[in-house]
DNA sequence: GCCTGCCTACGGCAAAGGTCGGATCGGGTC
DNA sequence: GACCCGATCCGACCTTTGCCGTAGGCAGGC
């Protein structure tokens, strides 16, 4: 039904060790999914925030930043925070196992992984993922500014007034917020009803909501 | 901020085991926790409908209805399918861990269980889906049907009409959808707005998308 | 019985929403 | 420069909404 249902999900593998990261990579690549590798812990933040990737695959002992802090940089960022994320390491040991669930991460996968093994943890933990938010059939999300509507093709002006307008404002207060004519707020109202095809405010509000993100 | 805030968590304990099923529902109630017991697989599913717990541990091992089933059970029904569930058995060999995990477990304890490593792995699953939960501060819902819009403390008139306020309509769409007189739409939309404590059919629309499901 | 809450309906009126015409400004093109 | 186009702005006008009062029918609780 979406035009994203087709796309490959974005994998973000972190590894140190050359060989092994070329290794998941082509397995990946082979498997259908776009892996983004990622030679170190700072590099794998960076690509995590900037490509947002479906899932996150991270060596746990690397040099300079470790799986661990990788991990914990990763939840306190709000687009990175519920991205699934799975250990991948050497240490098979129950203590080392459990650490790593502790903190929170959604698998933990021991060197050296079978091929199907490694597929099937990252196929689960994004149907998880999937059915997650395929129960919220209905959800919809209230922008926290004005610039996130400008996605909808509007002007940053129109923006602002159709933010307010979904603050449940009315025509007047918009005006005094934005400092400008009532009038003004009308005339924006009009493209803006035009360029998401609707015929009032109501349905611009749900359009707005709806739309993805 | 929520009422909900201080409420002890809920979690399904299934184990067919006696002796372990007291000492699991014992730690948990010392820890905080509100634990729900179920003595197999079937009365587990049961609970987990009926009660719908913030977590599940479950055995994996059990006559009659096993964890697999359990889990895969839970995994249909919408209002059960996103609860951390956590496998607790006496296997603790690799392929059985990935087998669990495989099957969409959120996490794996192997018998015998320290007592802060259980409550560890609990408040971690715990914490990871209010996370994912915070994560939607701006998550609103739109209903699917009219009577899911009662529970604001509506009529169901009212609701009728809420919904296909909802849906953009005007007041003249809404009136000729419900076969009433437009000004009948109108005293409804003056309770439903008395009712919501809003001023305007915006405003009610954001407080009904927002309010707590 | 009586009272309360809900659903229905009408008319009127002020306020807000929605549509139209018209205007300026800046950036890009020919 | 002349031109077009989009974004922004404003005022005038008609339609819709929101808010009052009023009121009959109907179900359920005291």
């Amino acid at each position: 039904m979406t035009p994203t249902e087709n796309v490959a999900p974005r994998i973000l593998v972190i590894e140190d060790e050359p060989h092994m990261l070329r290794n998941l990579t082509t397995i990946l690549r082979i498997e259908g999914f776009e892996p983004i590798p990622a030679d170190n812990g700072i590099r794998g933040v960076e690509l995590a925030r900037s490509r947002t990737p479906d899932l996150i695959l991270c060596d746990r002992m690397m040099p300079g930043m470790d799986g661990f802090s990788v991990l914990a940089e990763l939840r306190i960022t709000a687009s990175t925070a519920a991205i699934p994320f799975i250990f991948l390491t050497a240490r098979g040991e129950r203590d080392d196992f459990r650490a790593g669930m502790t903190h929170g991460a959604d698998d933990y996968l021991t060197k050296p992984v079978k091929v199907d093994e490694l597929i099937a943890a990252v196929r689960t933990r994004l149907a998880r993922k999937r059915e997650a938010a395929a129960l919220d059939a209905g959800a919809t999300h209230r922008p926290a500014s004005p610039s996130e509507l400008v996605r909808l093709g509007i002007s940053e002006r129109e923006a602002d007034v159709l933010y307010w307008l979904i603050e449940g404002k009315g025509n007047a207060d918009i005006a005094a917020i934005l400092g400008i004519a009532p009038s003004t707020v009308k005339k924006h109202l009009e493209h803006i009803f035009e360029k998401l095809g609707v015929e009032n405010r109501t349905a611009a509000i749900m359009t707005a909501l709806q739309a993805p993100r």
